[in-house]
DNA sequence: ACAACCATGAAACAAGAGTTCCAGACGTCA
DNA sequence: TGACGTCTGGAACTCTTGTTTCATGGTTGT
């Protein structure tokens, strides 16, 4: 870090007295440390006195202890940047199943998205923007993406909160909503009549409520909500297909990130630091 | 870095007065300065006086500027060394409009449907079909894709679970697992060092494992699982894309739902008398 | 339009940093 | 032993830092 200070330091090794010496056992341990520390703190480390740690500081040829930590903050100054890539594979056989599901999530995603308002996009991203806190809350299966969805949002902004009645608490968790929050709904059939109350109290709390459903609700969600982004979800019969509600989610999240790049990058970068002082992946 | 004095700055980042706000850009764009800085060259570096700075940080919940030193000091000696990288690389396109993530999204899927080996779906479909139970189980993100697989696959049959290590007790969770169980792991990067025992149990415990990853990882996931499928992940960098995966998902039940129709309409059935009784939707 | 409030910088102030001075400790050499 | 030189820490001192006070300008709300 302090390269030259230590290339110093070793040059004068020889010639050092003994409390010179701690000094310089200090510094060499930690070489960052004359960044962060002041003269003092360093010579409480190393046990000596202030003043002797002054004088060996001048005596390495530096007039001052500031000359020494900005030396050392300029070295500090140098970065560079790195990129990445992306791979590829061979393609495969096919199957009956696996074309006809495909079909499936490719055109339901594929009208969902040719049929979006796309002006919609800057409305929500500044709703959100604006909100104290974002609130998501599904059912049922949708109670997965609202998971995921807070996941998601997490990390592009501080406050994201995942309303899930945990332990039938409602209240605890409604309590603390307030004006402006936005509350994201995802919801397909059924629905439950909790429903109907919490939207209530969303409505008298004044959330901003953008909400993500079938085509069939649409457009009763339209009578409470701020914004309503449909999601096609043909699923030939029993088992429901969430990926395009996710994937409106998604884009959402894009939208935001596109009109916040900035804050988005240094919350997650913040975030990868935390992660990496955790140490809890490898 | 000092990623707690980052956090607490994005937090009031809204409500920041315009002083702050300079403030806040010189100490975001350079997340060192703190530690390296004082608090008057970090005024003028902002362009505002000592006193709002020294109120900045105050208001920040800080006792003193004093305290910020030392807790990003403290942070700074708990990563290692090199961490101090904090490269600013800010990812360089987005995929901003609807059709890019539509496109993107698509992408994902038609490659990885068709790279997909049909040949698999019946295998999965059998080891289902003999689990005692079906075990789900996702770290960060992929947690939330977990459990909207347990929601539909229990839609299918009984004993499917979530793994999540609910209050750290993964050990009460484990201790249910038994031979030929199912474990379906759902896992992007980064991957979290308990991955590793995790599955060593799931080993000797002889569970079945079915892994759906990206394919950078899936030669590595073969090695401790009984299927692999790969998916396509690409997403421009910043926000992870789940769709894919979420689809796979439904294609496995899918084929599960395939190959035993009447079981499953049965146990649908079932389960909407049951919602029924409980009265619970509209 | 007025009052109340808030944000702000200049200046006064207190605290602490780093330097210098000085006296004592230690070792060396005659 | 005594004289000398060197090393060292304590204390005095100076300079800088960070906080607080106060006056000013701008905004909000009624």
């Amino acid at each position: 870090m302090a390269s030259r200070l230590i290339l110093r330091i070793q040059e004068r090794s020889s010639r050092l007295t003994s409390s010179e010496r701690k000094i310089a056992q200090v510094l060499l341990q930690n070489q960052s440390l004359v960044e962060t520390h002041t003269a003092t703190e360093l010579a409480a480390r190393a046990g000596v006195s202030k003043a002797t740690t002054a004088r060996f500081f001048r005596s390495l040829g530096y007039a001052d202890f500031e000359e020494v930590r900005l030396q050392a903050r300029e070295e500090r100054n140098r970065r560079e940047p790195y990129a990445d890539l992306e791979s590829m594979s061979q393609p495969a056989t096919f199957g009956r199943t696996i074309s006809d599901h495909l079909e499936l999530e490719l055109r339901n995603l594929t009208r969902t998205f040719e049929e979006l308002r796309s002006d919609l996009l800057p409305d929500i991203a500044q709703i959100l923007e604006t909100a104290p806190r974002i609130w998501l809350v599904g059912f049922g299966d949708e109670q997965g993406v609202a998971r995921l969805g807070q996941l998601l949002f997490a990390r592009l902004r501080h406050g994201v909160h995942e309303l899930s009645g945990q332990g039938q608490s409602w209240a605890n968790e409604l309590s603390m909503t307030g004006p402006r929050d936005a509350l994201i709904l995802l919801t397909f059939e059924p629905r439950p009549k909790l429903l109907r109350s919490l939207l209530a109290h969303a409505r008298t709390t004044r959330m901003r409520i953008i909400t993500l459903t079938d085509h069939a609700y649409a457009a009763q969600a339209e009578r409470f909500s701020d914004v309503v982004l449909p999601c096609h979800v043909a699923s030939y019969g029993t088992l429901p297909t969430h990926a395009t509600m996710l994937s409106v989610l998604r884009l959402i999240a894009v939208a935001y990130l596109g009109r916040n790049p900035e804050a988005v990058g240094q919350r997650i970068t913040t975030l990868a630091a935390i992660d990496e002082e955790l140490d809890l992946f490898e």
